[in-house]
DNA sequence: AAACTTTGTCTATCGGATAAACTAAGTCTT
DNA sequence: AAGACTTAGTTTATCCGATAGACAAAGTTT
């Protein structure tokens, strides 16, 4: 059954909008509030005050005159409630307590010894644990809690398929919300990096977003129109797997010239194919140290991986016109090496139009991608977006 | 200013709600409207009211009765009203009068002479004169117009880049607002393509759809959730020119590769390439011909063209993970040589989960898709649709 | 024919948003 | 310093649409 009118949803709309304003652009007066929004003042008000005591919203004091009385100032109130982001990844757990601005209060990580779902949900809760020690004491608590798989996560927050822990329909959302007794939002590695970066980082205030999460694989996360986009039973952003050689190299998934296998570590191994000198190293972080005492290799390695990523980028950018693309991941550690590349390449081969437009850039909460993104969709759940389209 | 809520809003989209489900479901009592809405039964009939004197609705007569008094059946009224849905072409102008549930009433075609706005505008005038002479009387009159163009446009209707016409920056929809004193609706050829299939086509009732158009070039009508998805500035859906061989042909939009070079009807001009024997014909109608008579050479290609096009839907198909795939197009006349090995290469090369529920198939509209998408982008502008999200 | 069922309307009420009047609290002018 | 002016925020009366429930209308079943 569809969403109808009626009383209560205007009210939730307006309500919404209101909180939604204060909280991008406090410190504001009501009477601010009223003319961005163009609610009525008599709206403002009301509106303000059940805010004011739900605490999501505070008086700050007056503000400077313009001639008049003083406003008063309204602040979103980040110290409301808390919530905990968890990036669940192949061999680390890593888990941040944050209040509802996305500001880190703790942080913990852990390896994740088995891959079974009992014992990764062990790990879990032992790396949680010590950051609801150290929630401080809010009016809402712990008000819910944001993960990251590296899988396929559908709508209702069920692991259909991550390839990499070996599961397979996992119902990570509602073990979790039995364990800690809060909402639960589960969501592919991508797409809450995607988040993250959307609202805290690099994709600020950009409407239609992709996020290249490049690591052992490569990911996307599409944010369209300032939402994830899951597609049809939350599959999308599987770019790894989109073949940039019809006849290239075979890859695991059954495929060939899988973008992954040439834009991501996992060209590492292939190297030696081309005949040229073995790689001095296999992980990100050693090649990048071989890589800054200017090893030829290791720098033509990423030229090529630069230039891969470009090309997958392109096709991208020419499928989804998005505002900005935001390449994030481990394989960012060598990002030095990999941008000129990736950035003539996109220059080179972009449709006109999208190069005078289109902004490219590397993620800015580096690693705290997932993590503060994950915290984010927790915040986001919370403080429940209602969206209107005519 | 963001759109917010007051009681005009709630019944705007009430109604929208009330004249959708009729018009979806129809012959449906108030009764069963209210059920299925879950509107109360009094706000059914109130805005019903509203709706029959606006000829949007009829009252059909007495319906089965269920142990009780007789329902009065509730119809929506195509005839309430005519729009013109336009293909613009790059050498053929096409148009249908149809009534507002996409039923044909007239149709016209004339060939495109001189490419520039001015004559181009000048042939529209002219196939659509005989239309609008034959427009039936009805309350509303024509209440709309769409066209679909070959090129890039905007949110505001804007053609922003139309290689194949020459064009750039031409405000079409302006020029036929001004011409025609009805709300003209632009967009992309690809676009209204998948908007006439999603509706009277291939795609209905599905949520999120990609429409590839297949003719001289390769471009894609994307539809998430239901809704057209232009990007950030209207270029979306250029799929043409993602690149499926990192270093392969050299495309004229400068970069390499594109899939378009290899699975439309420019894929033609490549064949001796491979040194095999040259095409008998250069044109698909032409070659069908051949094809039908069993020439290896035509056969040879269209099973390569089958086979791109399938490599490169499965790259959609991994980003995007829509519910369907419709493929149309002028190329679709070749579709029974083409479509054993797209669908083989799919079945190959998707991933496991996608394969599994992902349905591919050709348009049911043919050449038509594009005037009766425009036709019902127009319609639809014209009954207007609300939509909240929570 | 009486009891029951279903359809659709009528009526009173509720609860939001709004405009306009009003109070509060400042600044500016002379 | 006093009055005029400005701006901020609240109060009040009104409007409007959805709703529940009563009711009327028109059937069917026994």
């Amino acid at each position: 059954m569809r969403v109808t009118g009626d009383l209560a949803l205007v009210k939730k709309l307006n309500k919404s909008i209101v909180l939604d304003t204060i909280r991008r652009n406090g410190p504001l007066s009501r009477t601010d509030v009223s003319e961005r929004t163009g609610l009525n003042k008599a709206t403002v008000s009301n509106l303000t005050l059940e805010l004011l005591e739900q605490k999501l919203v505070e008086e700050t004091g007056l503000g400077e005159s313009s001639g008049g009385r003083k406003p008063l100032m309204l602040l979103f109130n980040g110290a409301a409630g808390c919530v905990i982001g968890i990036e669940l990844g192949v061999t680390l757990v890593k888990a941040a307590l944050t209040d509802l601005t996305g500001g880190i209060l703790a942080e913990r990580s852990a390896p994740l010894a088995g891959q079974d779902p009992e014992a990764a949900l062990a790990v879990v809760r032992e790396t949680v644990k010590p950051l609801l020690e150290a929630m401080p004491d809010t009016p809402h608590g712990l008000v819910g809690i944001g993960i990251g798989v590296p899988g396929m996560v559908d709508e209702s927050g069920l692991i259909l398929y991550a390839p990499n822990l070996g599961w397979e329909g996992v119902d990570l959302r509602s073990r979790l919300e039995e364990t800690f007794g809060v909402p639960v939002v589960v969501d592919n590695e991508a797409n809450v990096g995607a988040a993250g970066e959307r609202e805290y980082g690099a994709g600020r205030h950009v409407r239609h977003l992709v996020y290249v999460s490049a690591g052992m694989g490569l990911g996307s996360g599409m944010i369209i129109d300032g939402q994830l986009y899951k597609g049809a039973w939350g599959y999308a952003g599987e770019t790894g797997h989109m073949s940039i050689e019809s006849d290239g190299r075979l890859c695991s998934c059954g495929s060939r010239g899988c973008w992954e296998l040439y834009a991501s570590e996992r060209a590492y191994a292939y190297v030696s194919e081309a005949g040229s000198t073995p790689l001095p190293a296999s992980t990100t972080s050693e090649l990048a140290a071989h890589a800054r005492s200017g090893d030829a290799a290791v720098l033509d390695l990423y030229r090529e991986i630069g230039r891969r990523l470009g090309i997958g980028i392109t096709n991208l950018v020419n499928g989804f016109n998005p505002e900005k693309i935001v390449v994030g991941g481990p394989l960012t550690e060598a990002k030095e090496w990999i941008e000129p590349a990736m950035l003539d390449t996109i220059a080179e081969r972009a449709l006109p139009y999208h190069r005078r437009e289109l902004a490219v850039s590397f993620s800015e909460l580096g690693s705290r991608s997932a993590v503060l993104g994950a915290a984010h969709l927790a915040v986001s759940q919370f403080l429940g977006r209602v969206r209107v389209s005519l």
